[in-house]
DNA sequence: ATTATATACGACAATAGTTATCGGATATAA
DNA sequence: TTATATCCGATAACTATTGTCGTATATAAT
């Protein structure tokens, strides 16, 4: 309950890696996955996701990897959730405020309240602001 | 990801039922159920469990059922959340600062910010702060 | 007392979402 | 040409949540 992904940590774990690095440097899955004891194969998808959102830049063949594309004080947590996880699993009543339910969900509005407090503190929270 | 789990909805909407009504009426689980179309035998659990947290007071026998005993403006989110879900399922890196993994965790400082923030945001809303 | 209605509660089954694995393709530097 | 890296779909394993079932206990009403 209330638990962020483990993608979204990777991805979190991975931005702050590079962002340590000197911006021209690449940083290859393997070099990630094996300094954070994360599984190589979960990692790559993750790292090809956010280059796919234009968030980091892929360079093929060897010596090849991935260096930071976006800016990361641009993003904020929001947006990065629903960028990492797809459009899918924000799709609830959470993030979507054109949810199907109205009916039903006007009931529940405990639970509203604690999801628009949450997306205000998330929105209020760069990418920049948890990796450096 | 980031989601209360129902039985923390269906607790609030019932406290938030309790608290239209007088303090001295009782509402039974069917009638809660029923008006909110919750699945009786887990809306049953929940209020089951509320009792024992003292947060309701059971009153058995036909005409039976719960009223609030606790005052909701006095337990914070977090500790609702830790009383209604069990001492279990918090126990992971959010809500456990005692974690064992701290070699492990230094490293995963972003999450640390993200869940620090979420502590400090559900702290400060208290149960009546959502249900009224 | 008996009956009907309500809470109490453990064990277990079903579902959903997350996490991880596998197989093979493409790109490119050396 | 080879080795190393990204790319990517399909699918399996795992975990947590959600829901079901059976039975016991309490008590108001008749």
């Amino acid at each position: 309950m209330l638990k962020l992904t483990r993608k979204v940590e990777y991805a979190l774990i991975a931005l702050r890696y590079m962002q340590g690095k000197s911006p021209e440097l690449v940083s290859s899955t393997k070099e990630i996955a094996t300094k954070y004891n994360i599984p190589l194969e979960i990692l790559a998808k993750t790292l090809q996701h956010l280059a796919k959102e234009n968030i980091i830049e892929p360079i093929n063949g060897p010596r090849g990897g991935y260096r930071l594309k976006a800016h990361l004080d641009d993003i904020n947590l929001v947006e990065f959730f629903e960028r990492v996880e797809g459009p899918l699993g924000l799709s609830d009543c959470f993030f979507d405020l054109n949810c199907m339910q109205i009916d039903h969900c006007n009931i529940r509005t405990p639970i509203q309240r604690i999801n628009a407090n949450m997306i205000n503190m998330f929105r209020g929270m760069t990418v920049q602001d948890v990796t450096n």
